[in-house]
DNA sequence: CGCGACTCCTGCCGGC
DNA sequence: TGCCGGCAGGAGTCGC
């Protein structure tokens, strides 16, 4: 479920009904996640004001008393309001109650998410090395470029490392390669310069567009307030391997790049 | 250091 | 209908 656009879907839905809300009650009902809730984090948090709802790439930083909640939705996670004393389902692992009656409920089947509390959370070691956000002018075809020099990887997971651009995971690597017009094969240190500023605008574009859209819904993605989403039928390439290429005909190839499905047209990608 | 493989976990889908 | 293998939107970690 969650790529970036999701994520910051998420967030705005969020934010307006925790900015100024005091938390009363956070019940953890279970812990194991990617790494296990922090034993402490009701007493950071209890009896505490909601400030701000940020997001860096795609953690989510709640800030909140003397420091921030950092969540991660992992594959399958989910942030949502619901009224408190909503019945609880399987996976919905948090809730953490406000004075307005509401409760941030947390949900993530596969449990690859993360909720974890940190004084200073762009220095956590999980956010430190991260690149550059791909919506602000600190990420560009110049950027890809200079990290490309000498990388012998492929130019598909080279745009999905976080080192390099944070943000662009298998389903907006594979539309914006698509659009850019480039084989996801291809050598990362083998791509013009012209090419990736090509890509990144194409990444820019996407990204915009899926935000202003509320996310993809591939199955039931729902932003915090629920409004439609990017349709799977506006994707050129991500799930239609095998299908026709919506520009020429051609039947899209599928391969696996850095153990990711990755699905691509040999005609109009070079 | 760069890179690819492996790993965590549950759900779902297709094939037999 | 039921079982089994494979795959899924992420990304940290390990070994070479």
């Amino acid at each position: 479920m969650p790529e970036l656009p999701e994520v910051e879907t998420t967030r705005r839905g969020i934010a307006p009904h925790l900015e100024g809300r005091t938390v009363t009650s956070l019940l953890v009902r279970d812990r194991r996640l990617r790494w296990p809730i922090p034993e402490d984090l009701a007493i950071q948090i209890e009896d505490q004001i909601f400030t701000a709802v940020r997001r860096r790439a795609k953690y989510l930083l709640l800030d909140i008393g003397g420091g921030t909640l950092i969540s991660h939705l992992g594959m399958s996670g989910n942030l949502r309001l619901v009224p408190v004393n909503t019945p609880v389902l399987k996976h919905e692992h948090v809730d953490i109650e406000l004075d307005s009656g509401m409760a941030l409920r947390y949900t993530d089947p596969r449990r690859f998410g993360a909720m974890l509390w940190s004084t200073d959370p762009l220095a956590h070691p999980l956010l430190a090395n991260l690149g550059p956000e791909p919506l602000t002018d600190a990420f560009d075809g110049n950027r890809l470029y200079q990290c490309s020099r000498g990388r012998s990887m492929a130019v598909k997971p080279f745009i999905m490392d976080n080192a390099v651009v944070v943000g662009v995971g298998n389903i907006y690597a594979t539309e914006a390669l698509f659009a850019a017009g480039i084989d996801p094969r291809r050598e990362a240190g083998r791509v013009s310069r012209a090419r990736y500023q090509r890509l990144a605008e194409e990444i820019k574009r996407i990204l915009a567009y899926a935000i202003e859209r509320g996310g993809t819904t591939l199955r039931d993605f729902t932003g915090g307030d629920g409004k439609p989403g990017y349709f799977q039928q506006e994707l050129f390439a991500y799930g239609r391997g095998g299908q026709m290429c919506k520009i020429c005909g051609t039947s899209l190839s599928e391969t696996r790049l850095g153990q990711r499905s990755s699905v691509f047209c040999r005609i109009c990608q070079r």
